[in-house]
DNA sequence: ACCTGAACACCGTTCAAGT
DNA sequence: ACCTGAACACCGTTCAAGT
């Protein structure tokens, strides 16, 4: 399952440009009103291009979905450098958590490919996965030297873990059929790996 | 989103029994291999019948994965039934969890099916998760009047723990393109949903 | 370099005709 | 009561022709 993943170009004439950045629009209304697998014919027709433009820039799925999100999951990466530093581990690990679990349920079906994109190279989004893996373990690490998390908990389990929530957090998207999307389980889980210090 | 859920009903003629249990045959195995998106015209078609007669027994891609996986999750609610009684009430939540995340994660998409229809009534398989869920809360209500589990936990957040747990499970399924697919996801939960009671 | 849209493949779903 | 398969709709994907 190996391959050069598809980062989608950016378009070198002007029109170019245009239609990517429409398209680039009107896939992400699409994603979250109807998921990762929202038509891509719907797509193209919104963003006032024939199919054949939308496969010219992104050649697959997984490379619109990659360059729709790519931005956020920067940000995420951006955010955990500037947590490295912080005085307070366990709170930075928190926060950042926190944020990733909303960045990996932007839309129903995401947190799916990232999970698949994390331990597979092929793949677009395998380059922003693995940067936000290295982001959480570092946050990990720092938390665990101050004794503040429990200290056989790999960056793999912590990606499962937020993984998880993200994936609870999505079930209820995006109108919302059944209850609400608290971040109760996220709470749950961040009470469940810090080290135990209260009495019986 | 209510509306009679279709329970898929016995047929009352021999050659409509016969295939009947040869289109739930084939796609016990094509959900297996393919998920629970798989597809409905291969099912027909290794079953040995017209697409016609599968939307007959079937009339929707739900009943017939309530259909395939009724058994297993009966199951479970027996099981949680016999655990009830148990002297070791932690034990028998632990054990019970266990078996529910196996059976949550049989085919990939099937614990994304479970979720809505546990709180969907308009739906195949709303009913099992109903009784799931019973037997869930009264394992966790015994864990907890026995001090062993945090007293704030809800059913409805032990299931969303379930379904975590079963979702990154899934991840890893069939032949498990990345990493194994072991239960260190629900240990960590247990150990967190368990009353604190060692030294710092 | 980029765009268009016809063409092909595949699948879900319904329903008239048949036994 | 049950089965068949044609018919329709919709979508993904490719590619020859054009600017």
């Amino acid at each position: 399952m190996t391959g050069t993943p598809h980062i989608a170009q950016r378009p070198r004439r002007a029109d170019g440009q245009r239609n990517y950045d429409a398209i680039l629009a009107a896939a992400r209304k699409a994603f979250e009103a109807d998921g990762s697998e929202a038509s891509l014919e719907n797509i193209a027709a919104q963003a006032g291009v024939a199919i054949g433009t939308l496969y010219r820039h992104f050649p697959s799925r997984a490379s619109l979905v990659e360059a729709a999100t790519r931005d956020g999951l920067a940000d995420l990466v951006t955010h955990a450098e500037r947590l490295a530093s912080s005085p307070d581990p366990l709170r930075a690990l928190s926060e950042w958590m926190e944020q990733a679990v909303r960045h990996f349920s932007t839309f129903r079906g995401l947190v799916g490919i990232l999970a698949q994109s994390m331990y597979d190279e092929g793949t677009p989004s395998h380059a922003m996965c693995s940067a936000m893996h290295h982001g959480g373990a570092d946050l990990l690490r720092a938390a665990q030297a101050a004794g503040l998390v429990r200290a056989d908990l790999t960056p793999d389990e912590l990606f499962d873990l937020l993984s998880g929530a993200a994936w609870v957090r999505e079930q209820s998207l995006p109108s919302s059929s059944g209850r609400d999307g608290s971040p109760r389980f996220l709470r749950l889980v961040l009470e469940g790996i810090t080290t135990r210090d209260r009495e019986p």
